[in-house]
DNA sequence: CATCAATATTGACGTATATCAATATCTTGT
DNA sequence: ACAAGATATTGATATACGTCAATATTGATG
């Protein structure tokens, strides 16, 4: 399990100059982890709800999988900065970083030819 | 090794609407291409040759990996759709194709909250 | 048709990781 | 402090896949 650092400035542009390994295993890793339908799906869910955040208890049953593989998804995301997490009372949620999708986007900008 | 149907229509956005699991499969899968350090190296490399192509041979060296497993790599862009194949003489050319590029960034579009 | 160069495929191996059951940890309320 | 519920971690298992050496295939040319 890789982990990102969110501190980090990602991404570079993967169109625009001279991509370094580096630089090529960051934005790769962030992929990875976009490349999983489980995590598709409950970003797709959290942005359905109002302020893009849910309770992780609410993320469990329309996955169709287990609580500790839906944490696990969960973990992986946070720590590539896609989601923040607050503990309310009894409860964690999970919201939406959008920030971290929109630099995604920018680094698949295409040069124009 | 999953490949994806180029004409298929991808990719449905990720955070409007409903994501079903079909759909889910097929973008995560084209994440997964991109989840690889050497593939994006590649992609960088044709995008900064003019036309944004380069033949197959001058993609071996650049990357440090062994012809089997640069041509395994553009195989898997080229199933996914991320590149074209030309054949020119002895040599083959490989073109970026920008349009799925583009469709996977429009997918990562934000709905306004 | 034979040869050569370029590219693709096969098979083997190692690593990464998705998944779950079992268990641990953490928070709140009593 | 204890009990209960929510979330996280651990350990085990299975699968996906990146990589290379060896080999096959393909196309051009003599």
């Amino acid at each position: 399990m890789q982990s990102l650092n969110p501190i980090s400035i990602c991404c570079p542009p993967l169109l625009t100059g001279h991509l370094t390994a580096e630089a090529a295993d960051q934005v790769a890793a962030l992929f990875r982890v976009l490349g999983e339908p489980a995590r598709l799906q409950l970003l797709n869910f959290l942005a359905s709800r109002p302020n893009a955040e849910a309770c992780a208890c609410h993320l469990i049953e329309p996955l169709g999988l287990s609580q500790p593989t839906v944490s696990h998804h969960l973990k992986v995301m946070y720590e590539a900065g896609l989601l923040e997490k607050e503990r309310r009372g009894n409860w964690i949620y999970y919201r939406l970083v959008p920030e971290r999708l929109d630099a995604l986007r920018s680094a698949l900008t295409i040069p124009q030819q």
